[in-house]
DNA sequence: AAACAAGTTAACGAT
DNA sequence: TAACTTGTTT
């Protein structure tokens, strides 16, 4: 700890204070040993990790200093690095510019859709998510296309190898980046530029690296580069807690770090500060059970402890109900708020979609959650429209962006005009922003469409020119410059500006609006206006200093005027409908949030960096009574009361891993470890008898998690009344089974028993479920409920019948008393077309019946018309007339 | 262009 | 099951 120089690793058991440890070490650094704050990088892998440590650091420092280290995410910082020096990549007139967007999966998967189409793959065979993965994959593990082609062993993968190439080339023509590439381009930076390289490595002489066990192959790698000779790298993490390995996170770069840095020192934190005896115990045995380790064993001076809890359910209804109750009684412990230091009680989960289940009990208990993940405000269509359109201000070659609002609100440019501009683009190698210029100065498009591609055009060139009134002027200079050789789009720049000025276009004097291509290359780095300063002091803070008010326009400004000019908000208040509503305020959220940026002093491209990187577990509020959220995200949290749910085979252990028992299952240890380990006072471990999976019918009998078996039997505590713990895997109990274990607990704590209290639960006498039946006696196969036994026959019946009915199976979920109907009707008045019957069509003329395909209302015809040749036609549309 | 319906897929984890 | 995509229609 007190070693200054040289690499040093220290292994933080969970719940040893690891971020004590950090931010001491830091103060430490500062104050006894005269380090300048600003050669401190610290990394970590959240940024809310990142903000916690500043903030307690600064506590620590007693806001004294005004020099702060640097602490901040590897992708926040490499961005940083980018946004600064990225054009000392750029070789001649290619590479990025510092304006480059940041793709998020939606939008490299949009990508891939595009290339493969173009390529012309099918999609479903080869999703563009798999691809996606699989190309996420090879960066995270440092593989470029030509070595994933060369590693290939199947056609599959050489194809993805090809993708991956045309993927590449099409992320540069977006002047863009995926998440991958934020740390691959920031290593190519560093390796490629002894320049920027030693200007970093001189600028940061201490590296402090926070969950060294989940940094993959490329921060590795950085971390490496910026170490340079002095090799101040303290690296702390868990071996016990690496469980990032999907995304390339590497465990050896911490079991081996002594081999990386031979006169390393090694500390270990084994106090554990957290956690009772028998938890930490427990989960002891169980990541015990792993191979690959360095090992050690934790302790504590909170001996002894309450048992952990286990609780097996009927089905997931209960097992969430059952979860709800128990929180229920820990909220109304009149000492849970104190004795607990304000921690709440969290509810752990393997996937987000147990969450469902979970919050719907939370909310008949009446007990206000947060919960993380799901949809966050960052992936609503509305504030991503918005924000795409803030991304084309700053980078108009986004084509991802530019697609997702070229049409929205409509405006009338279709399909049939964006495949044309889309074909120009891809024929001449220009980005569609381009295309956009051109197909306008060609007028390739008719003049309806026209007009309003032009209006669009010149809305970010307004947005443009807004940001930045000096534009159009640095814009000539740099016309004349550099585009002197390029004919064609010189004569395009005319072109342009031969066409009639949109009334819009008319308010702002913005020349040459031209801007397009010159532009875009060079300029519309907006943040441009403020030079990032020379690197030696950095603070966000002097930024805003740069500022002479009044040149350019805020934040909120350019918001605002998105909104006025697109008539965004306009067209969803003609909606009028609730949803609309809520939309309009999220884009208020999203106006707050840009006034918030604007009052920190953020550029626009430092709030659209924002709004990329933000991540769910951003938001995690440790103070929350009651958070729901997935094993992962639970990561570096403590919580005084913990719930595992879910503990099955195939769901933890997730399916996925069960095949490989060395490799990944280990994973699922240290996700069970890191999971058990967050709680402070009281564990309970649940699982479902029965769970419903996909949404299947009929719910699956589970298997009880082998980890269950891990935990040492003295230590468990049976909160149910189902006896064989995790014994008879795979017996079926009739539907009525579950009536057993309903006795008022045996737990001791009386009140425990969820059912009798969720009879005070107030609930709305709602639509479904008759008042009188309590919420328990509705939990899915705790009861022969009528609907279930319904539905299983139903469905049965449905499966059982040939081009099943499609009516009768809508009524499974709606009126659940729906009968067959009794025949079929006939549709129309074609019925009884068969095969070999000669038919007219209205549009397609005369044909004949080929195939006839199901029944009534949905039989499917399979048509050959001599002048459009096979179609498949529904009987009910097609409005076919006998010849 | 928009409305509708059939068909498909999803769901492992998240910077 | 539910949300989304795709294809078909007017």
């Amino acid at each position: 700890m007190e070693a200054t120089e040289g690499p040093l690793l220290i292994l933080a058991g969970a719940g040893s204070g690891k971020t004590r440890v950090i931010t001491h070490r830091i103060a430490w650094l500062i104050r006894e040993k005269n380090v300048a704050p600003d050669s401190i990088l610290a990394v970590t892998f959240t940024n809310k990790a990142a903000g916690e440590m500043a903030e307690r650091v600064e506590e620590l420092l007693g806001h004294s200093s005004l020099a702060k280290p640097q602490i901040s995410t590897f992708h926040s910082f490499c961005v940083r690095i980018l946004r600064r020096d990225i054009e000392a990549l750029k070789l001649g007139d290619k590479g990025l510019t510092r304006a480059f967007t940041i793709f998020d999966e939606n939008d490299q998967q949009g990508i891939l859709k595009q290339i493969m189409k173009r390529m012309g793959l099918d999609t479903k065979q080869l999703t563009p998510r798999t691809v996606q993965s699989r190309i996420s994959w090879a960066k995270n593990h440092m593989v470029d296309p030509q070595d994933y082609f060369l590693n290939s062993k199947d056609p599959t993968s050489d194809r993805i190898a090809h993708i991956f190439q045309a993927y590449q080339a099409e992320l540069r023509k977006n002047n863009a980046m995926d998440f991958d590439d934020l740390l691959l381009e920031a290593v190519r930076l560093l390796k490629l530029s002894a320049e920027v390289r030693e200007r970093y490595q001189r600028r940061y002489q201490y590296l402090l690296v926070d969950e060294y066990q989940d940094t993959n192959r490329p921060q590795y790698e950085l971390m490496k580069l910026l170490a340079g000779e002095h090799k101040n790298v303290c690296a702390v993490g868990d071996e016990d807690q690496s469980i990032y390995s999907w995304r390339g996170a590497d465990i050896r770069n911490i079991l081996e770090f002594e081999r990386d840095f031979p006169d390393a020192r090694i500390i270990r934190l084994e106090q554990n500060y957290r956690s009772t005896g028998v938890i930490l115990e427990a989960a002891g045995s169980v990541v015990a059970n792993n191979v690959r380790r360095k090992g050690k064993k934790l302790w504590t001076e909170r001996q002894g402890g309450s048992h952990i809890g286990y609780y097996e359910a009927p089905d997931g209804e209960n097992e969430a109900l059952f979860i709800a109750d128990k929180i229920q009684a820990f909220l109304r412990q009149p000492e849970s708020a104190s004795e607990t230091r304000g921690r709440g009680a969290a509810v752990l989960y393997r996937i987000n979609s147990q969450s469902r289940l979970i919050e719907e009990a939370m909310r008949r208990y009446n007990i206000s959650y947060t919960m993380v993940g799901g949809f966050s405000f960052y992936e609503r269509a509305e504030v991503k429209d918005l924000l795409a359109y803030l991304r084309l201000v700053r980078n108009p070659h986004d084509s991802m962006a530019l697609q997702r609002v070229i049409n929205t609100p409509a405006r009338g440019i279709g399909k049939t005009t964006l495949e044309t501009v889309e074909r120009l683009a891809l024929e001449t190698g220009q980005s569609t922003w381009d295309a956009v210029a051109a197909a306008i100065a060609d007028r390739l498009i008719p003049a309806r469409a026209l007009m309003a591609l032009e209006s669009f055009r010149q809305l970010i060139l307004d947005a443009q020119a807004m940001m930045d009134p000096d534009f159009a002027g640095k814009l000539a200079a740099d016309v004349a410059e550099s585009k002197a050789g390029e004919a064609d789009i010189g004569f395009n720049f005319g072109a342009v500006r031969g066409e009639p000025a949109t009334p819009a276009g008319q308010n702002r004097p913005l020349e040459g609006p031209a801007g397009s291509e010159g532009a875009s290359d060079r300029e519309q780095g907006n943040e441009g206006t403020r030079e990032p300063e020379d690197d030696e002091e950095d603070g966000d803070e002097e930024k805003s200093a740069f500022r002479s008010p009044g040149d350019a326009a805020t934040l909120p400004e350019l918001i605002r005027f998105v909104i006025d000019r697109t008539g965004y908000i306009k067209a969803l208040e003609a909606e009028g409908t609730p949803e609309a509503f809520s939309r309009i305020e999220n884009l208020k959220e999203l106006a707050n949030a840009a006034h918030d940026a604007e009052e920190r002093g953020e550029t626009l491209g430092e709030f659209l960096d924002h709004a990329a990187l933000a991540a769910d577990t951003d938001q995690i509020d440790p103070n929350a009574r009651v958070t729901l959220m997935t094993l992962h995200a639970a990561k570096g949290l403590e919580f005084s009361l913990v719930f595992l749910a879910g503990m099955e085979d195939g769901l933890f252990p997730h399916s996925r891993t069960l095949n490989d028992p060395e490799g990944d299952l280990e994973e699922e240890r240290r996700l069970c470890y890191v999971g058990m380990t967050r709680a402070m006072n009281t564990l309970i471990l649940t699982r479902a008898h029965y769970r419903r999976r996909y949404g299947a019918d009929v719910p699956e009998a589970s298997i009880p998690s082998r980890f269950l078996e891990e935990v040492p039997e003295p230590l468990i505590e049976n909160l149910g009344n189902r006896s064989p713990r995790w014994s008879t895997p795979g017996y079926r109990p009739s539907f009525g089974a579950s009536r057993s274990h309903r006795r008022p607990g045996e737990t001791g704590e009386t009140h425990f028993n969820y059912e009798d209290e969720s009879q005070e639960v107030p609930r709305a006498p709602a639509h479904e479920f008759s008042p009188r039946r309590s919420p328990a006696s509705k939990v899915g196969g705790a009861e022969p409920s009528v609907e279930n036994i319904a539905r299983f026959f139903g469905s049965k019946a449905v499966a059982g019948r040939a081009g099943g009915a499609p009516q009768f199976r809508s009524g499974v979920g709606s009126g659940r008393d729906a009968r067959p109907p009794m025949d079929i009707p006939a549709a129309n008045g074609a019925s009884g077309l068969r095969k070999g019957q000669r038919v007219f069509h209205t549009k397609y003329g005369e044909g004949t019946v080929l195939v006839r395909e199901g029944e009534g209302e949905d039989a499917k015809l399979t048509v050959h018309f001599a002048r459009h040749g096979i179609k498949k036609l529904m009987e009910k549309f097609a409005n076919l007339k006998k010849v």
